[in-house]
RNA sequence: GGUCCUGUAGCCGAGUGGUUAGGCAGAGCUCUGCAAAAGCUCCUACAGCGGUUCGAAUCCGCUCGGGACCUCCA
């Protein structure tokens, strides 16, 4: 592979150059949601930017492996709270069994991520499917003296981890520090020591989604399905784990010990956090009441939103950000971005219909290169957009006759751009009512040409009549030198 | 309280020890019958205070503001 491209791995705190552990394959595993309830738009703006990654990749001419769990098993929500799960409490709420809740939430997420054109990971497990698995590997960390049972839970010693191992380096935490900052004071109960997590869990008569086990019938700790699944099907390392920054601790941390205690090293090579979606500078979370559904973005139906938009547009403003930086989500910067995305795309669509000239007046390979440059940077797609706009002042410029691409250099030109802006940034052609543009089209020459005679015997009226009709209708009427377009608005 | 991140023009957002990011909005011009679209030009900012440096918005320190994690969370 010829690219050198470089990520920040956060787990050195530095960017790297990606060498995959057996090149040209890459294993790449992304923590994916628990289905209990609608995603948000924070938790999409996490899946659309490892999307991204992953279609870089493949452009890249990597054979990747992409996988991403659904973690269908109810979780405690608190410490304290016994029996009580997210999934257990939802479906209470929703009057349905458990897994119809999993069923019916993990069909809006899949749903979702199609209307936002992400690509379906090569292997989506779920953690009740691997149930097996995941107590196979506590055993394997029981017996290699990382955990201990208590009363038919299972956890993870910390202490004794940490006596071979480094526990937090991911995180950049330490465990003495976290130990004087822990407000729980009381009630640690079967733990031996505060920073100790379950492994495996009792469940109690009342739950309802528990298994067989060696230590009585309960149900799997939160982080052991990422290292168990991982593990089965991208092996003891692999090259890339993403998820949001807020799985960094304790559950990336958790999952690395996990795997070295069972296998004596660390899963992953490249750990890449995705940061978050902010609402008015503070993170959109269910808790805090901010969050949006997709759905009422796209309707406009959200109380803080005067109109909707699109799922490209989203996209589009999801992408002019760094996956790494936090985004800022409004109403404007929703719209400037909807304005900025139908520029952009008005000019990829005209690409088509630019001639080939005589003689090149840009340099395709200068635009290619800086392109590159940008996602070749930890994947800097606002910096890659702003290559492409570059471009769509070229494709501007010769459609108006004031620059010009021989007929290679055009057709050069072409893939390259529809490789970034198709392939790797996933945007998707809107408005595509497929089978009736041909008689929308050939409908439209008849009235363009109508109008065309009107102007000829300078009959504004009767033109600007069909212009502003048209507009009315949702369709543009576009007068250029080469002649007069429309399109749908 | 601890750990860490962050503060960029009207707005959104990159980047960088010395050279115009980009988008949106605004102003002017070109084109046009008038518009729209498009092109050109302009608006040239880096929280504050010190320090390092030939030179800092970029490095260091302090102050102020915002945020994340430390509990489930993408």
């Amino acid at each position: 592979m010829e690219h050198p491209l470089n990520v920040y791995n956060n787990l050195t705190r530095s960017k790297e150059r990606f060498v995959p552990i057996q090149s040209p394959f890459v294993g790449m595993y992304v923590c994916g949601p628990t289905v209990y309830n609608y995603m948000h738009l924070g938790n999409l703006r996490t899946f659309i930017t490892f999307d991204m990654v992953y279609r870089y990749l493949v452009h890249l001419g990597y054979k990747v492996r992409y996988v991403r769990n659904i973690t269908d098993v109810g979780h405690i929500t608190t410490e304290f709270d016994e029996g009580v799960d997210r999934i257990g409490a939802q479906a209470k709420l929703e009057q349905l069994e458990p897994m119809e809740i999993v069923q019916k939430y993990t069909n809006n997420f899949h749903d979702v991520l199609n209307q936002f054109n992400c690509i379906p990971p090569s292997i989506e497990p779920t953690a009740t499917g691997h149930i097996i698995e995941q107590i196979e590997m506590v055993k394997q960390i029981l017996e290699n003296g990382f955990a201990y049972e208590a009363d038919g839970s299972v956890y993870f010693d910390v202490r004794a981890y940490m006596q071979k191992h480094k526990y937090g380096a991911l995180s950049g935490r330490n465990v003495d520090e976290l130990f004087e900052n822990t407000r729980e004071l009381d009630g640690q109960d079967e733990k031996r020591f505060f920073a100790d997590f379950a492994l495996w869990k009792k469940a109690s008569p009342e739950h309802i989604m528990k298994w067989p086990s060696p230590w009585g019938e309960g149900f799997p700790g939160w982080h052991l399905e990422c290292s168990a699944m991982s593990t089965k099907y991208l092996g003891e390392e692999f090259d890339i784990h993403g998820g949001g920054m807020d799985l960094k601790f304790p559950h990336h941390e958790s999952e690395i010990a996990q795997n070295t205690a069972c296998c004596g090293h660390g899963p992953v090579r490249y750990w890449l956090h995705g940061n978050m979606l902010t609402v008015n500078g503070e993170k959109m979370s269910k808790s805090k009441g901010n969050s949006f559904l997709p759905l009422e973005l796209i309707a406009g139906s959200h109380p803080l939103l005067d109109q909707g938009y699109s799922e490209m547009t989203v996209r589009f403003f999801m992408m002019q950000s760094h996956y790494a930086s936090t985004l800022d989500f409004s109403n404007d910067a929703l719209k400037a971005a909807e304005k900025g995305y139908k520029r952009f795309m008005t000019a990829i669509d005209a690409l088509e219909k630019v001639k080939a000239g005589t003689a090149s007046t840009f340099s395709v390979d200068d635009l290619r290169r800086d392109c590159y440059a940008a996602m070749n940077d930890d994947f800097n797609t606002p910096i890659l957009i702003a290559g492409l706009f570059e471009c769509v002042k070229q494709i501007n410029l010769m459609l108006e006759g004031k620059a010009a691409l021989t007929d290679a250099d055009l057709s050069d030109f072409k893939s390259m751009v529809h490789a970034f802006v198709f392939d790797v940034l996933g945007f998707r052609r809107e408005n595509e009512s497929a089978g009736n543009t041909k008689a929308l089209d050939a409908a439209m020459q008849l009235v363009i040409e109508m109008r065309r005679k009107a102007r000829e015997n300078k009959d504004w009226t009767t033109s600007d009549t069909i212009r502003d009709q048209l507009k009315a209708a949702g369709i543009v009427i576009k007068d250029t030198k080469e002649g007069v377009d429309w399109m749908l608005e």
